[in-house]
DNA sequence: CTGTTAGCGCTTTCAA
DNA sequence: TTGAAAGCGCTAACAG
């Protein structure tokens, strides 16, 4: 059964001790004004009667939660859950909690899923916003209750808030210039929608790479796909291998488009880094076991969630301060099986 | 600048509307004493005056926080990401907030994380505890203030708390049965430590079926790894293949160590599902895009994600009924390529 | 049908 | 060095 013994209060206390709430109160965060003495007494007395503050009373006195509010647009996922690892250590750390939800990517239930935390009284937010989201009003609604929002990832430029992203441009740019330095001139790129940032940005690294190196370009090498799916890369490593002009490298927007494609040149009987090169991005685990092993971009997930949240808490105890800065986090080449012609 | 107006209270609707804060209290939950017309008229204030109530307070007064706590080994993990993604659902569904915590399968974390959660007044928690929980003390901190407890996937039988998990027994056991099914006669199996109880009944499942076919069975045939690393299952390949006695299959614990096993076995030049046939658990991403695709066992995470949370909100809502029922979710073979050696 | 009042547990002036 | 008292915003018992 359970034991549902009525929590001790500071009014207890003070009665069985013989001294005012308030001094309780007071004793208990070692006041100065407080007397040693009556600062032991009441300590004494809390521990050994396990005296544990009723934390929505202190709460709500307060106007705080030490909540903190994180939405991503998908969980079940390498990298946003790499995130969400590092902004719950980094949340607990400093004594806050995290509370997690997801958008699918569609802004109706990102809508929810913000009204939700606002209510439920997060003290600010960390956000990825969906692929739907634009305006973003659903999170001035944070701003205008003084609720600081951080975006990371996924933004938009629209909402005046802080954020973190990764260099995908310097991403994309080293995953290339590596294939160049390995000797594939011909490289083709299987990008994501033209209106996702990050994408585009990954896109501009790798034609800017291309360019600087005065290689071949072809605007039949670069793919788009919609949903970042490993049937699309096999799907488009087929057309670009049957093409009339086919690429002796590919560098794709993930490593789930990359292993799409792997399977495909396996299936071909492509060798692979000999006949093709082939390279991701995001490190995700499945490029680590593949075979063979692909060499990526790593994204540096965990430290992106780390600084995301440190400067939503910054902000959460400096409310009237505002902050714009964008925190861009420097990716790394992991350089695996897949690319090493050189070696090979 | 932080546009940081007062939020309205019901004061304000009060003072402005010139009635009473509990009238408007109740008017705004449509209270069938209230007049129609009053109910009306506040519930038009407070519409265009955009009124939302102060959570914190209501929270503090009603002693309810609408927060459900979760704690998982680990987060970025394919299977419990997909359970933590039906929590939210679910939890979301039913107006709850989920405060998500990792263990990191370190006790002394566990602990912290269930305090942090407890302090921080969630209304109940999920909790797939840490290979070194045992008794669970901190555990028994929540039944001991009324707060109920749900486990799930990574359980102890310590705790009088409800249960829901995967059943692991039968998912091997239709494992190796459809190994056998396929011609498989001579099958290992690499399982995880002896300690933990998911392991116990896989590997339990595996000797089963095979003494049900009367199959030869060799101690030696299985394997215990300690981190359910792609390594250990790489390793023991080796060691399994060129020991006197070789299996012709092999069931994993894990797709992750079958990964493992399935890159020894291509570099060493074995055909899959010819020479040997691979099967692994748990349906994770990984095995769909690997080549060939690894047949497993899916556990259907975000069911158990969702059971797991309703279970425990009810138990919130119903705070003095002993509930210890345990649900057991099946499993469900996925067959790839990897096994069908019929077709091969 | 509506208003008055008390109180949830805690913090914090203000006064002694 | 301590206590009394007010109040955070809301709900609900009670009284009209």
């Amino acid at each position: 059964m359970m034991n549902d013994k009525k929590k001790l209060t500071l009014k207890d206390i003070g009665r069985e001790l013989g001294i005012s709430v308030s001094t309780v109160s007071r004793a208990l965060k070692a006041h100065p004004d407080i007397a040693e003495e009556t600062i032991k007494l009441v300590k004494e007395y809390a521990e050994t009667h396990n005296y544990v503050p009723n934390f929505l009373a202190v709460n709500f006195r307060k106007n705080k939660t030490f909540n903190i509010g994180l939405i991503v647009p998908e969980l079940v996922h390498h990298f946003f859950s790499t995130v969400i690892s590092g902004a719950i250590s980094e949340a607990n750390r400093q004594g806050y909690n995290l509370l997690v939800s997801q958008s699918n990517d569609i802004l109706k239930d990102e809508i929810l899923a913000s009204r939700a935390m606002l209510n439920s009284s997060v003290d600010g937010l960390l956000i990825s916003i969906s692929n739907e989201t634009v305006e973003g009003d659903h999170l001035r609604e944070f701003l205008n209750e003084g609720k600081p929002v951080v975006q990371f990832d996924k933004i938009t430029d629209y909402l005046p808030t802080p954020k973190v992203i990764v260099d995908d441009f310097d991403g994309a740019y080293s995953a290339v210039k590596h294939l160049i330095d390995e000797g594939y001139t011909r490289i083709a790129h299987i990008r994501g929608r033209e209106d996702v940032k990050n994408s585009s940005e990954r896109c501009a690294g790798y034609l800017k790479a291309i360019q600087d190196h005065n290689l071949e370009s072809d605007p039949d090498w670069v793919k788009v796909c919609r949903k970042i799916s490993d049937q699309e890369g096999y799907d488009f490593a087929k057309e670009l291998m049957e093409s009339k002009n086919p690429p002796n490298a590919i560098f794709c927007i993930t490593d789930l488009v990359a292993l799409g494609v792997l399977r495909y040149l396996k299936e071909k009987g492509y060798h692979i880094p000999k006949d093709v090169g082939l390279i991701g991005f995001s490190n995700w685990m499945l490029s680590r076991v593949s075979t063979p092993q692909l060499s990526t971009v790593e994204q540096h997930g965990f430290q992106m969630g780390v600084d995301a949240t440190n400067l939503l808490i910054e902000m959460i105890g400096n409310h009237d301060v505002e902050n714009l800065k964008t925190v861009e986090i420097k990716t790394e080449l992991v350089i695996r099986e897949s690319t090493t012609l050189s070696k090979a």
